[in-house]
DNA sequence: GCAGATTGTTAGCCTTGTCTAACTTTATGC
DNA sequence: GCATAAAGTTAGACAAGGCTAACAATCTGC
């Protein structure tokens, strides 16, 4: 990620003096929504070349349910950030950086949505909620998720 | 809510028979997105009010965790949206549906947090996440965690 | 009651993320 | 192998949400 540096910054407080700790943890959810979006698309794509065999700008359209221009624009930034490579007409591939990240946000997404169909949530529900709250657990709150999960 | 309209059009799949599920989920979350910071906003708001009698910009300032400016353009938007009444120079009112909505976040606010509590989190830990998640959780969500929470 | 500090506003910049319209390239079917 | 369809790109608009710099209003202490 490019804009990690924030999250990190974020734990031996950069700010002036004004250490809030109510605004610390608004800092820690503006980051957490600015790597929304780029989880989400490595996420998918990584599932479109496991269930597909490519990435094609098309199927990200139709699953995020964005038009062509948007995912293009898109796809642009996370070549710039380096989760992804891309050539003009071609389908879209991981570099390894993305490979990773793709992985650790399945591996949330798996773990938020065990979690909230064992809690006696619809499919559906735990789907939608999943694809949400996945940007906003941390590795705590994810253990935890995890054990639940296991435990019933 | 003004955009709130988008959250009930995906109800009944408003796409051009695209209508993936995937989709849809996407959909509801964007929705979600386009509401996080005005939730937070009227929730601080109707805080400061309680505590400090009054919600002053600068308050808002520092426990959001920005500066004097984006609050000043972020309450802008908030009344032009009709949650808040302002006039320069002087404190921010909630309106009457202002007043509902922060009502229902932090009523949702506290159920999450309560949650993650009771799920052995620590405090600090979950009072970040809850920040998070409280604008990714449904009613049906909302409803097991406050079970959970109330349980346990 | 005024100087200086604090608070608030305005202007303007930047990035992200969405869209439509128009065009180009690639794929497909006969 | 060419016409058409499908996929992809480019240009450009727009709103949100962040910032800094500069200025204006208000408050406070003496
Ligand atoms: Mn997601
Ligand atoms: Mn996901
Ligand atoms: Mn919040
Ligand atoms: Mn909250």
């Amino acid at each position: 990620m490019t804009n990690n540096d924030h999250q990190d910054a974020v734990a031996h407080e950069p700010e002036p003096r004004t250490a809030d700790s109510r605004a610390e943890a608004f800092h820690g959810v503006r980051a957490a929504r600015r790597n929304e979006l780029a989880e989400d698309y490595v996420e998918l794509i990584a599932e479109l070349i496991h269930t597909q065999g490519e990435a094609r700008p098309v199927d990200i359209a139709t699953k995020m349910g964005v038009t062509a221009p948007t995912v293009a624009k898109t796809l642009d930034r996370l070549a710039r950030d380096g989760l992804i490579t891309r050539a003009k007409y071609r389908s879209v591939f991981l570099t390894e950086e993305g490979r990773a990240l793709a992985k650790e946000c399945r591996h949330r997404h798996e773990i938020v949505l065990r979690f909230l169909l064992s809690l006696g949530l619809d499919s559906e529900t735990a789907e939608r909620d999943a694809e949400g709250i996945e940007h906003h657990v941390s590795e705590r709150t994810l253990a935890l998720f995890a054990a639940f999960a296991n435990r019933s």
